[in-house]
DNA sequence: CCCTGATTCGC
DNA sequence: GCGAATCAGG
């Protein structure tokens, strides 16, 4: 698969949306982590930096030090980054531009009467027992955004728990909620 | 061990 | 330009 512009502006567009590398990678379809990495890098928007001022500065040494040829050496770019932006508002609720939560039943994997391992559901049990019980509002992308309960009535939360990297959901949750297979055995390449 | 991005370098 | 291999953290 080559870097179509079209694909480009997906990996542009999702990668501003803090998706993950891996995550745009398969949603591309065709390209791995590391493509879309490098592919990142390779426009420039390594970095989150959307002034991407590409500090020309020294690249400096190609140099090839018998010791390591790979990996010389990580000149981290101490500049002192100047943003003009005060305050942070970098919290907006991002992250769901399909899975809009509408009158329907957000909750995309539910799953009740399909057939989950007992141990997946006993972990579910168990982790609902010691949830945080945040609100919509308490989410990040760092939370797990399982939700427990009936989204009409007040008794309805989410878990919070540390979602797992890259992931909507915690570790247990995670574990329900993808299993479409029994057994997932991609090992794509 | 899973994941993440970052970097190098042969192609 | 591309991306696998690798590195370095979490």
């Amino acid at each position: 698969m080559s870097w179509t512009d079209d694909r480009v502006e997906v990996l542009k567009k999702m990668w501003g949306e803090g998706k993950s590398a891996s995550q745009i990678a398969k949603e591309l379809g065709g390209v791995t982590r590391n493509a879309v990495i490098g592919k990142v890098h390779r426009l420039g928007l390594s970095n989150r930096s959307g002034g991407a001022s590409p500090a020309k500065s020294a690249p400096a040494a190609k140099a090839k030090p018998a010791a390591k040829p790979r990996v010389a050496e990580k000149p981290k770019t101490a500049e002192p980054e100047a943003k003009p932006a005060t305050s942070v508002p970098a919290n907006k609720p991002i992250g769901r531009p399909k899975l809009v939560v509408t009158a329907g039943q957000p909750l995309p994997p539910q799953p009740s009467a399909n057939e989950i391992s007992p141990e997946a559901l006993a972990s579910v049990r168990e982790v609902e027992k010691k949830a945080k019980r945040l609100s919509v509002m308490e989410l990040t992308e760092k939370t797990c955004k399982w939700p427990v309960g009936d989204p009409a009535t007040d008794d309805f939360w989410f878990c919070g728990l540390p979602a797992q990297a890259g992931k909507p959901y915690c570790e247990a949750h995670v574990g329900v909620a993808f299993q479409p297979m029994s057994s997932r055995r991609d090992r794509r390449r």
